[in-house]
DNA sequence: AGTTATATAGACAGATCGGTCTGTCTTGTC
DNA sequence: GACAAGACAGACCGATCTGTCTATATAACT
């Protein structure tokens, strides 16, 4: 029962710094909560930033994991994967325990860049982006690695969308506006004109 | 002076909250910076919360004052003006002290909906939402509703790449992203197939 | 059964939190 | 010069913060 002492601070460390915040949570609460004496948290964690880096990488493997894991059931082919992207984005913030992308959610707590939160979200975003840049290479976008970029950015917006005015659409907005630009960047060249 | 007292706290206060957050910065840390007294801030405002909430307020004013005159200067017809929001945007964005959307910030750090500093965040972005749509409307967008949401999550998906990741062209990638979707608005309805 | 490792509860330290209160000093007005 | 308003510094409150420590209980292994 040695690691498992260790995960479950860190799941309830997860999930009480993405429902309440980080510098909102304490570690007594972190403790009550997963009934967990504090010397064992200070045993396994040098400090409460190394607690929240823990649960930061956490996060970031179960994200990446589900996201990519959804996106593939529910869709074949590159083209599709990216459009379903904003499906599987949408199911995300209509859930009820959603309270927006936790690595936002850090990078606003630990605002400076080279604060290791914050460097770990951005790490973050490009893995989901570089995710996007294997699909959109996959769907032979005329320059992938722009389109990426692109859908990376809507993604984003729709998940700020969601979050800080509660709109439930923002992912459907979000993909009209990816079939657009998808559809742009799968497109023939046009022709020169005559 | 009275006045000018309140206005210097808010100030303070908004510098403060913007730049290291809200949880991490103390009502001390804000009278020192100030140089004001601890009950001349309680006798302006009944609690940090309303001291937040006012600075918000200003925050809000501010900078959408500043967005809208930037945007309104730069480019004269509504299409222009779509475009060169993001102009406008990356120039906050690249600008030293840039440290996110501090009303992103708010909603991340009091993460639930019924929190006042967290309605306020999405009346902002409500509010600037509003001047898209004008301006879609103005430009004789097809639905310029839905242009103006989907301009929208560009410019917010900009502006958390840009924070989150330090990216400076992201807001770049939004405008080009944005003259797609704003050249599909406003060309002429497709002829149906032969 | 004895040993070792690991967990526990809870006191404790020292700092900081938001917020209250007192008493002094400055400033402007009559 | 008398007076009132308002801001000052700073003590103070109880609560909470992160982090340390001790002493006890529990469980596994030999």
């Amino acid at each position: 029962m040695a690691a498992s002492r260790r995960e479950l601070l860190i799941d309830t460390a997860l999930d009480l710094f993405y429902r309440e915040g980080f510098h909102a949570t304490g570690v007594d609460r972190i403790l009550a909560e997963a009934g967990v004496a504090k010397m064992t948290l200070y045993k396994h964690f040098k400090s409460k930033d190394e607690l929240i880096l823990a649960a930061l990488r956490r996060r970031d493997e179960r994200f990446r994991d589900w996201f990519m894991r959804e996106v593939e059931r529910r869709a074949r082919t590159p083209r599709e994967r990216l459009l379903v992207c904003f499906d599987v984005l949408g199911e995300w913030c209509s859930g009820r325990d959603f309270s927006g992308c936790m690595f936002i959610n850090a990078a606003a707590e630990f605002g400076r860049q080279d604060n290791p939160a914050h460097a770990l979200s951005a790490e973050h975003k490009r893995l989901l982006l570089d995710y996007l840049k294997t699909l959109a290479r996959a769907a032979e976008a005329r320059e992938p690695e722009a389109l990426a970029r692109r859908l990376g950015i809507l993604l984003e917006g729709a998940i700020v969308m969601a979050h800080v005015c509660g709109d439930r659409s923002a992912a459907q907005d979000a993909k009209a506006a990816a079939e657009t630009l998808i559809d742009e960047a799968l497109r023939a060249p046009a022709p020169l004109p005559i």
